[in-house]
DNA sequence: AACACGGTTGACCATCTAGTCAAGATTGTT
DNA sequence: AACAATCTTGACTAGATGGTCAACCGTGTT
């Protein structure tokens, strides 16, 4: 009966959360390759058999679990388009993905290991969907060098400057953490690196103010 | 016979090479529980008996392959000295690290994924070498600022950014070529990448020529 | 040519892993 | 209470994987 799936639905939607969090922070951890289903399902506190049922295999969650990230990398873009001033575009979308790269470190690192192994799973992706909002972007950039609004650079080092700079303080965290006397870094850190990240970026954009 | 040993020697350095090198390109591909004895024998061509014979296990050949890496980050990090002029010392320091990204893409990704995944091997690196060498370079920098060569920043988020810019170029390469029309960046694109690497941050760090 | 030492390698083993399955437990409806 | 659909799970399988080993090969020395 149809009413019947509906009823159950909650279980559904609770445990896949569940698992999808669980294999987030395992693939983030181990790569694809070296996560093993019984690691993602002690982490989810379930039985393994109970992750084959919720997914056929290893490889569809995991394709769950990187589109999932993407949508989150997707919806920070937005931030680019928020304003026309290249200097509030810039603040918005870098704050908003230094914000990410705190809540989400572990997709983060799941993105940065699909990367790293040559995208086999979503290759697709990085065709089209980053492409095409990449070269919309570059030509955000251009319009603004074209008004005088930043000097001219090329717009893709600016792009990626902005993305690994932030992304660093996901995928690096340990690092970070390590080089802060092994703590995490506190509120007032997190606001002084996102600060200082947008400012050294935005003078090295600024047009000088001379003449 | 001693001499039979020394006889031999240059058989030994050359296979050690060879794992080593396809030690590097396997475990930066797939991480270290992702790798396969077998996939860095194929790729080396040599028999997984013979890997074992020059390296006891797994982890050891890893480790080896980490310490070298490690090594070449550090002798890097020495043309940071190489100047007391800000200008001058950003300048080589990020030169010469957007050349290992381009020419060691391998080793920084196994950089990487071990820190990406805690550096469960290196961490004693991460808390002696790395801490008291960064301590170091944010001496530099204080010193730049008291002198008023450069704004008034917090070094440490200045560090990251330049690691983070720098060795995205490895670790994100393949990005780097799907969003540059599935070609590897040329000659003329890795100047100007390291050109603008080096501008943005130079001129968001050059204090202002105003007043 | 005989020797000794380092280097080579196919076959093998214990363990781990993704995925299966069938029996049983839950749940909401009637 | 009886039911049907969904969810749960321990036990199992086939194949992969790190590591071992004993027999064998090559080379420089005598």
């Amino acid at each position: 009966m149809l009413i019947l799936k509906a009823a159950k639905a909650h279980i559904r939607a609770e445990n896949e959360r569940l698992i999808l969090e669980a294999g987030e922070r395992i693939f983030a951890q181990h790569g694809f390759r070296g996560s093993t289903m019984q690691m993602i399902a002690d982490q989810a506190g379930l039985p393994k058999a109970n992750l084959h049922y919720y997914f056929d295999s290893k490889e569809k969650l995991y394709r769950c679990v990187v589109e999932k990230i993407f949508e989150i990398w997707l919806q920070a873009a937005s931030s680019f388009e928020n304003s026309d001033e290249p200097k509030e575009a810039l603040k918005l979308y870098i704050y908003e993905k230094m914000q990410i790269s705190r809540r989400h470190p572990y997709g983060s690192k799941v993105w940065a290991n699909e990367v790293m192994q040559g995208a086999p799973i979503i290759q697709d992706f990085l065709e089209t969907q980053l492409r095409s909002w990449t070269d919309g972007r570059i030509e955000s950039i251009q319009a603004w060098i074209a008004a005088g609004k930043i000097r001219p650079v090329e717009p893709r080092w600016v792009m990626y400057m902005i993305w690994a700079t932030t992304q660093h303080y996901a995928d690096f965290g340990h690092q970070i953490e390590t080089l802060n006397a092994d703590a995490p870094l506190n509120e007032a850190q997190w606001e002084a690196a996102s600060e200082t990240v947008f400012e050294v970026i935005w003078n090295g954009l600024e047009p000088k103010q001379s003449l």
